[in-house]
DNA sequence: CATATTGTGTGGGATATGCAACAGAAAGGG
DNA sequence: CCCTTTCTGTTGCATATCCCACACAATATG
């Protein structure tokens, strides 16, 4: 249960009183949890839809021969559920995983589609809120697309480079995850990735220190 | 504009009487428009939503080098914005083009999010109806990063193969597309799926005539 | 009907990428 | 503090993937 100081900062429940917000949560059975790093949030069994309200999770996806890749980068206002995934290829599965402390809403998705019978304003400004994330996600997937979708390692980290630049509104950025992780989040060997990030600095397309980057123009 | 009997099956209006259905449109500033095969439907300059009622269209990037790539394929509810993709690496351009003749409906779509000071009834509805679109949406394009996100051809093949399936409800199901757009579907250089499609042709793990694909299991 | 355009199928040669393996740096945990 | 774990950086080697080029089928187009 957020404090009412909290509530202004919540994503899902923006604008919503917090008289209102209590009633919510009884009214669609939502149920609120916090974890700690490296627990698990979600397994994709529940038909649960859940938010993240603070601190940050990633989906996973773990494969037959477990490799993990990470699907997803999940901050305050992610939003995570089984249908909001592909039910996944048969044989791998899915999971929500702590990375640092977070605060997690579970709403029953269907609930939240339904017209709700008192047709009450609190629901009205729910679903708008829920779409703002669901706007926000589907953006943020847009951007992975995007980079996935480029035929070298070269362009791919070009491409994502230019994204992050342009989020932080400056040529100097910093990365959101280690390298390593980097490497996973575009799909490539890591020392492939390495060589090909060395061959950047060397041509002086980009510099980098740590995770920090600077990129030319 | 739409006949009566058209907006039974209108995935944004669904569920909206016609008499409110009218008002909306004026309420809400949107215009409906249609559209030819291979006709330009928005080039990402305005500040509008579009959603597709019916037939087909492709979300498409040309880099700076011209080389075009499909991002997404719009079928009836598919939804696309400035707001909703990434406003891309700045170089390339994106488009939404018409394959199949197409109705749009366009949105200004600030206006959907801001609370509507008649706070009406319709609004709601239409928040709701936008809500499932957006789920939907994120929902393909988590596919498509599932697919994106494999290391190899044949496991970009396969995972496609295994969704369209599971789609179709039976081993046995037809391509969306062209072999050619397949290959730039995955991301990869056609000759070289077209070698690996062999490989899993001969050793059995898939069976395919013209667009029509059967897998084993 | 002739002609142009697009899609399919294949191959050889170049190379970017993946894989395995290692060493030192950095960070976390008791 | 030491010890463990993760992260970074680099290399040699194998090969999957890309690029170019060609031939033919299928489909559109006038």
């Amino acid at each position: 249960m957020l404090s009412e100081q909290e509530l202004g900062k919540s994503p899902l429940f923006h604008d919503i009183s917090y008289q209102d917000y209590r009633e919510i949560l009884s009214c669609f059975q939502a149920v609120q949890r916090s974890f700690r790093a490296d627990e698990l949030i979600y397994d994709f069994s529940s038909d649960a839809v859940g938010v993240v309200e603070r601190g940050q999770a990633s989906l996973i996806r773990i494969d037959e021969d477990g490799v993990a890749t990470v699907l997803e980068d999940l901050g305050a206002g992610g939003v995570f559920g089984k249908t909001l995934a592909f039910a996944g290829s048969t044989g791998d599965s899915l999971e929500v995983v702590c990375r640092r402390p977070c605060d997690v809403v579970f709403i029953d998705y269907a609930h939240i589609l339904s017209r709700c019978g008192h047709a009450c304003q609190r629901h009205s400004i729910l679903v708008q809120n829920m779409l703002q994330l669901m706007a926000d996600k589907a953006q943020a997937l847009s951007c992975r697309v995007d980079v996935l979708s480029r035929r070298s390692i070269r362009e791919k980290l070009l491409c994502y480079f230019r994204q992050l630049s342009q989020q932080s509104g400056s040529r100097t950025f910093t990365l959101p995850f280690s390298l390593s992780t980097l490497a996973d989040y575009i799909a490539t060997d890591r020392s492939a990735m390495m060589r090909e990030l060395k061959r950047l600095r060397e041509e002086g397309s980009v510099r980098s220190d740590g995770r920090q980057f600077t990129i030319r123009q």
